[in-house]
DNA sequence: GTTGACGTACGTACAGCGTACGTGACACGC
DNA sequence: GCGTGTCACGTACGCTGTACGTACGTCAAC
């Protein structure tokens, strides 16, 4: 029996099998074994099904939230949730990001990080703000890390900085070697902790005025 | 007579007016009262083509460099710059994130920024991990501005954060006025202050432990 | 037991897509 | 005049999403 869970499903493993753009209703019965039409008796049309891959998948972030933890630490652990659903869904990575959902499964993560800001000490503007900075970092991380690398980083580093001419980018070719290594999880976690002390020097300042 | 750079112009055009989902080579050919396949003729495929459009794009920022100012405002700077050729180009930002072109284009924000960074004391493993963060914040931010919105931020607040069940959600509920409003701007230089003050300390450590 | 309604799977059909291929018009060096 | 190239173009193929009509199951009411 046919349903949308199992179209949803199948969806997500064609996408993380050959690629976002190997997805088409006609594929997808295929894999299924049933014929097109029969998937429009549970999804309205691809979009659809597409926004529902998105929120399937951030669904599945895990979020072991210890309230007894040190906010620091409970920021740190929810920005590798996040890091840690995209490496577990790489190539549907770049359809949640360019999809723009509104569900529950959107806010969950949204709540969670709010509770712990304030936790944090600060107020509803301050917490927003952090939340959006954070946010807008975690998702241009992973775009990079998914390879779909919306930068200039070396993607192919091998090709993209070998072949520069020091002539015309100097500093290029001269950070060659440390523009080529990129280690995923080494380089988020620098900009994860960046941000995270920087967070809370200002907690302590926020704190400080207040009190 | 058709050229290549009359496509890809055509193809921004098309792009900013009608959204990048109305990309076609029919379309583009249309657009410039000529037959289908004379594009070929300039441009060897429609992917090369959206390489193309990234490529333009990306080479209209405007890099107003001021090798006298601080290397701080050199940051900041730079960073808006992205900014700008984002917000001239709204609807073209989708594409030039989720193109990884390798180019010259592409290179030379990186080359201004490693200079930049090395004028602020970091030798090359570092300016190349404050480079990222930085790329990865720029993106990510950008993604939430044009409205492609990878976030969970408010895309349609009024819509999307009204209707949430207090009872479900009591951290979005609460702060629905901060998640409403969205200054766009406030919000990228909220995070800009925030990375360049952090690398501004960071870069006195180094130079502390050098000297 | 018959009838009708309903949900589900399916086949057909259509407009649109990217692009491989062939054709014809024109400009050039010989 | 005659290859040789370049460029615009038309046709055609296999793909796409999906509107529409159809056929077959199950279940309720009579």
């Amino acid at each position: 029996m046919l349903s949308r869970d199992r179209i949803v499903a199948a969806a997500i493993a064609v996408i993380e099998r050959e690629g976002a753009d190997a997805v088409s209703m006609r594929r997808i019965a295929a894999e299924l074994g049933v014929g097109v039409m029969s998937l429009y008796n549970h999804v309205p049309n691809k979009s659809a099904l597409l926004d529902a891959v998105a929120e399937t998948v951030l669904s599945q972030i895990e979020f072991t939230d210890d309230p007894a933890a040190h906010w620091t630490q409970r920021v740190r652990m929810q920005a590798r949730a996040f890091r840690q659903i995209a490496h577990h869904f790489p190539r549907c990575t770049m359809v949640v990001v360019s999809r723009q959902l509104r569900s529950t499964a959107g806010l969950l993560p949204v709540e969670r990080a709010l509770a712990t800001l304030r936790d944090a000490g600060f107020d509803g503007r301050e917490a927003v703000q952090m939340l959006r900075v954070f946010i807008a970092y975690i998702v241009g991380s992973l775009l990079r890390e998914v390879g779909v690398t919306p930068t200039f980083a070396p993607v192919r580093p091998d090709i993209a900085v070998a072949e520069v001419d020091p002539a015309l980018f100097p500093m290029v070719s001269a950070f060659a070697p440390d523009l080529m290594a990129c280690d995923h999880e080494e380089e988020f976690d620098f900009g994860l902790e960046l941000l995270v002390q920087t967070m809370a020097v200002r907690a302590e300042q926020a704190a400080g005025h207040e009190g």
